[in-house]
RNA sequence: GCGGACGUAGCUCAGUCGGUAGAGCGCCGGUUUGUGGUACCGGUUGUCGCGGGUUCGAUCCCCGUCGUUCGCCCCA
């Protein structure tokens, strides 16, 4: 019989890629709560409009990576590729735009159609936080200060490195989009085919490509700077300010443009050099259109994602495994007294474990392989006088103690 | 979607200039009777990713395929 296997991109997470996978999560949700959020937890998947709108039709995740199905009743839905989009969708449907602003976490599973490689896999999942209705620029630095402190919390922001641009408001963008198009357009043979493509579609794409050819043209490109309105520019210098009074260092990068349409003003990306031509760990920007897309009002909002595991392989360290106090009965006859202890230490919070096979020796054996700080001996005469024999595994130490003690001496050892 | 590398025991990997394979780790058992961490002894496992071709014979060569990985692209 043939072995079934998992679907390419996929992958289970077990042992301590469960636990590093884990850690990041709950530490995200402990700093983010510091910050005011709450999670919401949305649908995987939703109307195939719902992302097709709002991330832009030309987007490379729209086009072509993204998980489309129609169900049995015909509509056409799609496993999210991202967690924006529904969660303004949420804030809609639910009626929360009458109550801004709100402070949104999410995590889970996101689907992307890629070619999968280390850190970027087809079902992958992200935490992200979404500050929905604020325009001050102190939201954004407040933002970004959040998911520098979950970087730091995790031991990896010496990794990271913020890059910050600003991609000014709809007017200031709209000018320099133009000016951006007349320029390249001068010198269309020398671009990249990539490049060429993108030109009329979307120009600020050029800005980030990595082709020589592309590159040369860059030093001379118009320069947003130089089209921002006075409001635009007054957002970026406040951003910065503020930044610098949160004390996050970052790295300004005119050519952050960030691959979903909807982003105006601020976006950042905190990128390390460790995970190859996957460096971007944790993303995001301002965005003003897409509430509206989804059929409320305008609400001006700031949100951030990051990849689950790529943080996880950037973790130092694993997470340590829990270790047991291990209960060894010598005999089936004394299990009364076993059973008894073991649901004594569970009810009180004790993590137990009992040994059932082998011989003293091997069930020692194991504890220690499980690093039991306490091993709980358990025979014939130990359940004749109502007592175990504790043995410290750290110590060596050993101590025969009434069963009526047995949680009070327990916790006594585990203090130290 | 494009280009390169790789795919051998649970894990890390060696190997066969083509004659069906090994090490370390792990796992199991033992070094006498109710006591671990060290040491010693013994044992354990593979359709050598899958399919096809060349060959007397392929895990080793060729082609395809699937998967992983690096870069591009894209992005978290």
């Amino acid at each position: 019989m043939s072995v079934v296997k998992p679907v390419r991109g996929t992958h289970d997470l077990i042992g301590e890629d469960s636990r590093r996978h884990q850690h990041v999560i709950q530490v995200a949700k402990k700093v983010t709560s510091l910050y005011g959020f709450e999670e919401w937890i949305t649908p995987v998947f939703e109307e195939t409009a719902v992302f097709a709108r709002s991330l832009g039709e030309t987007s490379d995740v729209v086009s072509k990576e993204m998980y489309c199905f129609e169900d049995r009743g015909g509509d056409s839905l799609t496993l999210r590729p991202e967690g924006t989009a529904g969660i303004c969708r949420a804030l809609v449907t639910n009626g929360l735009t009458q109550s801004l602003p709100q402070k949104a976490f999410y995590t889970g599973p996101m689907f992307r159609y890629e070619r999968p490689q280390k850190g970027r896999y087809r079902q992958f999942h992200q935490i992200g936080a979404e500050l929905l209705g604020t325009s001050t620029p102190f939201a954004d630095a407040e933002m970004i200060a959040m998911g520098y402190h979950i970087l730091r919390e995790l031991g990896i922001a010496d990794d990271v490195v913020l890059e910050l641009n600003t991609l000014g408001d709809i007017a200031s963008r709209k000018a320099w989009r133009e000016a951006l198009i007349s320029y390249f357009q001068a010198f269309q043979s020398q671009l990249s085919e990539d490049s060429r493509n993108r030109l009329e579609k979307n120009p600020l794409r050029i800005l980030d490509s990595k082709s020589p050819e592309d590159r040369a043209l860059l030093a001379n490109a118009p320069a947003l700077k130089d089209h921002m309105t006075p409001e635009a520019q007054t957002f970026w210098d406040q951003l910065r300010v503020a930044l610098d009074q949160f004390k996050i260092p970052f790295k300004e990068n005119p050519y952050i443009v960030r691959g979903l349409d909807y982003y105006s003003h601020t976006v950042f990306e905190f990128v390390t050099t460790k995970l190859g031509a996957q460096g971007t760990v944790l993303a995001g920007g301002r965005y003003e259109g897409l509430v509206e897309e989804m059929g409320g009002p305008s609400v001006p909002s700031i949100g951030w994602a990051a990849g689950v595991e790529r943080l996880a392989l950037l973790l130092e360290e694993s997470p340590k495994v829990a270790a047991p106090v291990v209960i060894i009965p010598l005999s089936n006859e004394v299990h009364d007294v076993a059973f008894s202890a073991l649901q004594v230490l569970r009810y009180d919070g004790i993590y137990a474990e009992i040994a059932y096979k082998g011989n003293l020796r091997k069930q020692m054996e194991r504890a220690n392989k499980q690093n039991a700080p306490l091993a709980l001996l358990i025979g014939d005469d130990e359940a004749q006088k109502q007592v175990v024999q504790v043995k410290d595994l750290i110590s060596g130490e050993q101590a025969e103690v009434a069963i009526t003690d047995l949680v009070t001496h327990c916790k006594m050892k585990l203090a130290k």
